[in-house]
RNA sequence: GUCCCCAUCGUCUAGCGGUUAGGACACCGCCCUUUCAAGGCGGAGAUCACGGGUUCGAAUCCCGUUGGGGAUGCCA
């Protein structure tokens, strides 16, 4: 009988989601989804002094916009809940008194000095094993019956069974991982505060949420031999394990803080897309054949598995993500983009008929920037023209927050900020405000389609008629109308401005010249 | 100190006894081109950490060494 498929990712909210949380709870989602189980989100806040509702909202968030959705959680319930450590004392308490009856813990009067001085002598004296030296173990009944009833301070400690031999698992990830009983340390389970401690709970929490797979960090290999002692005093059968190696920083260190954004919310802010971000994380220990690189969540949910997990510590690479990225903006098609460009509209207050004049640092200079809700609207009403911009800068924004500055051109009325060295470079040139004077003319023709076809109809034969290069001639334009030598493609550029407004520029630009 | 884990191009990886050691990012050329990109084509880049075995044959299996990571908390 195989039991069925649940598996539980359970941060603790002492912050917002790390790029190695998330890439754990990617993991689990798979998994889970892969074999018709159950994701399980609970919150590990036994910890008040760190957790915060507000980490825990936080956390949820960045799942929900990885795209992960989970089928029991603190914020929709479920059979097995509460899914809050906090509110799951009365479990954890009766577990104790299981243990107490069966006599697999002992209490322990050591105080916390007495501990740290047996602890450093015992390092001092290179003892093979640095770890409690047992001296509560064995006390006489009756002394340990008055002590407590004098109200002296005490933890509980597991009793672990000397003659147990070593302590096996077979790992999903890592395969049959050993340690030897000796090594095992009577470890704290119950606080003298009366708070139960990680490695008791965690696994009270998987027996009775009835977790299959426990799909985890790597720096919980070591934990996973106390917890089974844990599982065996209960009498409870221990889930399966799969540990995942870690994520290191460029340095080969740990991925933290010291190595920049490692947030989730970070890489959403900085216009990451989710589903790039779960591709490159997914793809970061885990691979689909060796040879596809980009995939989508679908595919993941359907082909994950342990057997394909690398074992040795990955190199978080942000060059690489941002290219996964630029391939998922190059993919997703103008109306998914418009819905996911609009936040970064909404911070500057660009609309079509504004008129934010920015520098070159994205500081306003003039115009009267939108509202959130003016933004919106102006998107609803004129989708096709903010659609018509995805082709223009598919291929050039890698990330997001990279666009507003691409298309700001588009949103400055009739005025254009100019950027010193391209108007040095291709405007104020000998001969440059003729070139001006007779694209003016060749769009003049009221007639014309103002579309980029019949644009470069009628510019394309200037360069030749003025007897100059065609990058002299266009780039002339580009920076009369653009501001910048660098711009999108100019005739759907000139298209999407406008006739009124490019003419309005070139003649500003050519005034400029005379 | 002790215990556990890991080790293939700069990075992520494929490989699971016989391959010219494959792919992706990054890098370098060339092509395309009115800018920037994108795209196409090509290139360089790995004595498979090192040393011993086993085997006709080892990146693949075994042992050791070195290096890195983790654990060793009344944190999780």
């Amino acid at each position: 009988m195989t039991r069925p498929v649940r598996v539980r990712f359970a941060p603790s909210p002492t912050g917002n989601l790390h790029i190695g949380g998330a890439r754990t709870a990617i993991y689990n989602w798979a998994f889970a989804r892969r074999h018709g189980g159950s994701f399980v989100l609970r919150i590990e806040d036994t910890d008040p002094e760190r957790s915060t509702t507000e980490n825990t909202a936080q956390i949820v968030r960045s799942l929900r916009w990885l795209g992960l959705d989970w089928d029991e959680g603190p914020e929709i319930g479920g059979n097995y809940g509460p899914y809050l450590q906090s509110q799951r004392f009365a479990t954890y308490n009766e577990a104790l008194e299981r243990l107490k009856r069966n006599g697999s813990v002992y209490p322990c009067f050591c105080t916390p000095d007495e501990l740290n001085a047996k602890r450093e002598a015992a390092q001092a004296a290179n003892l093979s094993n640095t770890g409690y030296d047992r001296s509560c173990r064995d006390l006489p009944a009756d002394e340990v019956a008055k002590r407590i009833s004098d109200g002296e301070s005490h933890t509980w400690r597991l009793k672990v069974p000397l003659d147990h031999g070593p302590v096996t698992f077979d790992d999903l990830v890592f395969g049959t991982t050993s340690f030897p009983i000796e090594q095992m340390d009577d470890f704290i389970i119950l606080r003298s505060d009366g708070s139960p401690t990680y490695n008791f709970v965690v696994c009270i929490d998987d027996v009775s949420m009835d977790i299959s797979h426990v799909i985890r960090g790597d720096d919980h290999l070591s934990n996973t031999p106390k917890q089974i002692l844990v599982y065996e005093a209960l009498g409870a059968p221990a889930p399966h394990f799969a540990h995942l190696s870690m994520i290191l920083g460029p340095d080969g260190k740990r991925l933290s803080k010291r190595h920049g954004a490692t947030s989730v919310e970070a890489y959403q802010q900085q216009g990451f897309l989710p589903e790039a971000l779960l591709n490159y994380l997914a793809l970061l220990g885990w691979s689909l054949d060796g040879e596809t690189t980009v995939f989508s969540s679908d595919t993941l949910k359907e082909n994950f598995g342990f057997d394909r997990i690398s074992r040795n510590p990955a190199v978080f690479d942000e060059t690489k993500l941002t290219w996964m990225n630029s391939a998922y903006i190059k993919a997703m098609g103008a109306s998914f983009f418009v819905d996911a460009w609009l936040p970064y509209l909404q911070e500057v207050g660009f609309t079509r008929n504004g008129d934010t004049l920015l520098d070159a640092s994205g500081a306003l200079l003039s115009g009267t920037p939108a509202t959130v809700e003016e933004v919106d609207a102006d998107v609803i009403t004129n989708r096709c023209w903010y659609e018509a911009i995805y082709p223009l800068v598919a291929e050039r924004a890698k990330k997001l927050d990279e666009v507003n500055a691409m298309t700001a051109f588009l949103f400055s009325g009739d005025k254009v900020f100019y950027d010193e060295k391209s108007v040095e470079k291709c405007l104020r040139k000998p001969g440059i405000d003729k070139v001006l004077t007779r694209c003016l003319d060749e769009l003049a023709n009221e007639d014309m389609l103002w579309q980029h076809a019949e644009l470069e109809e009628a510019l394309r034969s200037l360069p030749e008629q003025l007897d100059l290069k065609p990058k002299v001639v266009f780039q002339a334009v580009r920076v009369a109308v653009c501001g910048n030598m660098v711009s999108p493609p100019l005739f759907e550029s000139l298209e999407l401005l406008g006739r009124k407004r490019t003419i309005a520029r070139i003649k500003a630009a050519r005034n400029l010249l005379l």
